[in-house]
DNA sequence: AGATAACCGAGACGGTACGTCCCGTCTTTTT
DNA sequence: AAAAAGACGGGACGTACCGTCTCGGTTATCT
C-alpha cells in the first residue's frame, strides 16, 4: 500500500510554520475565512504553496492548527502567570458560574478573537473531519472545566447527586453558545446570569 | 442614481424556480454545500446562469429560499392534513416537551434533511445577512411554539410566573442544536428526556 | 461517444484572438520561446487563460496559427500592392533563385521574424503534430513556388527533363535551412550563390 | 569575486554519472524531452537532485554529454572490431555515397536513436549554446569524413578542383537532415540515391 | 396583428484560486 | 568533500467557478 511518500517531518521548517500560523489568523481576521485563500496565506507568510500543502490537507486544517497554537500560547502564558487553569470554586456555585460566564461574554463579543472561531465553527458544522478535531481539542477540554466545577459542587451538596454533570453543564453554555453562532439573541451579562439562575434552579415552582 | 434596473417579477418563470431549487436541494444533499456550484445548480436545472443570477445575490440566498419553500410544503401538507401547527398540550408539559424532542431528533438524524440544514446553518455562522434570515424566517417561527407552550404552562402553574420562555426554552432546545451542530456529544430520546427532568427541575436540590 | 462540448465559434471574440496573437509573438521575440508562457500571453493580451484554453491546446498551437496568420496578412498586404506571389522569372535560372535566396537569407537574420519561426521548427522537431501543420501549411507553400519555377525552366530547356523538382529545389533550400536552423556554418549571398552553382553544374566534371 | 567554487572533479563519483546517463536517454526516449525532469532522471538513477545540478547546468546539457557519451561508446565499438571510421572509397563516388546515406537513413529511422537525437536537436534549434556544443562535438565531426571523401575524390578527378568539399556535401546531406527534422517528406533508399545523383551531375542538361 | 419589450437558455468572457509539478537552492546526514 | 535525500521559495500548469456580458428565441403585454 503505497503511501504518498509523507513528508520528513524532523527536516520540517519552525520558522515557516510560524508565518504560516500568523498569516493565517490575520487574513481571517482582515478580510474573512471565505475570502482567505491558502495563496493569500502562502504570500503573506513568504512561503511557497507547496509548503502548506506539504503539510496541511486544507486552508481549514492550516486554521484549525494556527488557533490551537494561539490557544495552547494562551494557556502556557496564563499557566507562567500562576494562574490556575480551572474554573474559580469560591463556594457560592452560582457566583462562580455567573462570573465565568460573564467573561465568556465579553470574550464571544472580542472582534478579534471572533473571526477564527466563527470560521472553525462553521467549517466543522459542515466538515466532520474538522469538527471533530474541533471539537476533541478545542470545545471539550472547556467543558471539563465545568464538569470539575459541578462535581465539586455536588460534593459539596450544591447540586444534586444523580445529575450528569457532562449533560448539566450544557443548560447554561448551548444557549451562549447557540446565542453567538447563530445570532439567535443578543449576549449581555444578565442574559447569562438569567441562564444560571434558570439552570440551577429549575423551570417548575419549588 | 440609475438602479440596476429590477427584473419584474411578474414575468418570472415559475417552472425555472422549481427547478432551481429542486436542483439546488440535490446537489447540497449528494455533493455536498462547498461543492454544490451556482454553475451546477444551473445545469442541472436546466436554466441559465443569468437566470440564477436575476433572481438571488448568492447560492446561500437560493439555498435557503429553496429551503424555505420546502418547509412550506410541509407546513401546507400538514395543515392540510388537519395536524395543527403547534406543541401538544395535554396538560402535562415535561411530556409534551419530550415528545416533541424525540421527534426532532428524528428529524435531525434524517440524512435528506440534514444537508441542506446543516450548510445554512454554517452559512449563517459566518454570514451575517443569511443568519439573520435564517434565525427570522426558520429558527424563531419554531421557537415561538415552545414559548407559546410555555406561557400556557405558566397560566397552568407548571412553571413559575417570573421566568421568561424565549429564555427558558433555550434550556433545553440549545442543548440538543449544539450536540447536533458540533457533533460535540450524541443524540438520543433518552438524552433529551434527560434535558426536560433537568431544565424543569433545576440542578440544586429541592 | 461525448466530445468536450466543443465551443461555439461562431460567439467568439475577434479581439481576444488578435490580442492573443499579437502577445503571443510580442513575447517570443522578447524573452524567447520557452519563456514565454500561456499565463503570460494571456495577462499581456488582457485575457483570461480560459480564453486562451479554449481555443488552443498548447502555447505551441497559439504561436503557429499566430505565425499564419502573420503570413497571411503579409501575403495579403504584398497581394494589395501587386506583387506576384511567385518567383520571378527572367530566363535566367541561376540569377532568379539567387534573388530569391539572397532574399531569404536576409529575411532569416532579421531578429524579429526569426524568433517565432525557429520556436515553431524546434516545437516541430520534437512534436508530430505541430510539424505537420507547420509543414503543410507554411513550410510546403513556399517550396512549392521553387517548384513551379523548375517546371518553368524544365520547359525552357534549363533543367533537364528527368529531373523531379520538388526533389531538385532541396539541393539549395535545405543547405540554407540547415545552416540556420542548426547554426551549422555562416550564412551569406555569397554562399548561397555557391549553393546554386553547384546544384544546377553538379559535383562532378563536365 | 568569488566563484561557485568549482566541484573537485576527481572525487566525482562515476557510477552517479553512468546512472545519470542511462536514466537521461532512458527517459527521453519513453516520455520524450519535454516532460524528462530533472527530478526524474535523478529518481530514476538513485541519485541526489544536487549531484545533478553540482555537474551540468541543465537538463539538456545532460542529455547532450549522455548521447556525446553514446556516441563514443559506439565509436569504440566499431573501432574495436578492426572498422575505419570513415567513409569507403572503392573509387566509385556515387556508390560510396550511396551507401553511406542508405545506411544514415536506417539510422535516422530507427526509433531507439531518434528520441535523443532530435531533443538535441530541437534544444539546439532554440538554445545557442546547446546548438554549439552540438554542433561542433557531434556534427561538424561527422561532416568532416564525407570532406574528407570529396577531397579524395577531388584528387582523383571525380569531383571538380574549385569546388569547396564543406559546402559540397550539403548538397545531399542537408536535404536528408531537413526531411527528417521537419518530417517535410518521406525518406528512403530511392530519396538518398537521387540526391546524389542530382548533386553529382548538376541540374542543367550536360 | 405587429411591435416591443422582458425573460430565458446558452455559454464566451476577464478573472481568481485551486491543487500539482518542477525548478534550482539549501540543509542535513551518511559514506 | 561528494553524495542521497528532500524541504524550501517560487512560478507555471491546466481546471473549475465566479459574476458579467451578449446572443438568438420565445412569450406576453401594449399599442
Amino acid at each position: 500500500m503505497a503511501q504518498k511518500s509523507a513528508p520528513d517531518s524532523t527536516r520540517r521548517s519552525e520558522k515557516s510554520r510560524r508565518a504560516i500560523y500568523a498569516a493565517a489568523l490575520a487574513l481571517v481576521a482582515e478580510v474573512g475565512y471565505p475570502r482567505t485563500t491558502v495563496e493569500g496565506i502562502a504570500a503573506r507568510a513568504g512561503v511557497g504553496k507547496q509548503t502548506i500543502y506539504r503539510w496541511w490537507p486544507s486552508k481549514a486544517d492550516v486554521l484549525l492548527e494556527a488557533f490551537l497554537d494561539l490557544s495552547g500560547q494562551a494557556a502556557e502564558a496564563a499557566a507562567a502567570a500562576g494562574e490556575e487553569y480551572a474554573i474559580p470554586d469560591t463556594g457560592d456555585l452560582a457566583a462562580d458560574l455567573k462570573d465565568v460566564l460573564r467573561a465568556t461574554v465579553d470574550e464571544l463579543l472580542d472582534e478579534q478573537f471572533q473571526a477564527p472561531y466563527r470560521a472553525l465553527a462553521a467549517e466543522g458544522v459542515v466538515n466532520e473531519k474538522i469538527s471533530s478535531e474541533f471539537v476533541s481539542r478545542l470545545l471539550e477540554p472547556q467543558l471539563q472545566l465545568y464538569v470539575r466545577r459541578l462535581e465539586a459542587a455536588q460534593e459539596a451538596g450544591e447540586v444534586r447527586p444523580g445529575i450528569d454533570p457532562r449533560i448539566a453543564l450544557e443548560l447554561f453554555v448551548a444557549p451562549l453558545a447557540q446565542r453567538w453562532l447563530q445570532r439567535s439573541g443578543p449576549l449581555s451579562h444578565a442574559y447569562t446570569d438569567t441562564l444560571v439562575d434558570y439552570a440551577l434552579n429549575g423551570l417548575a415552582p419549588r
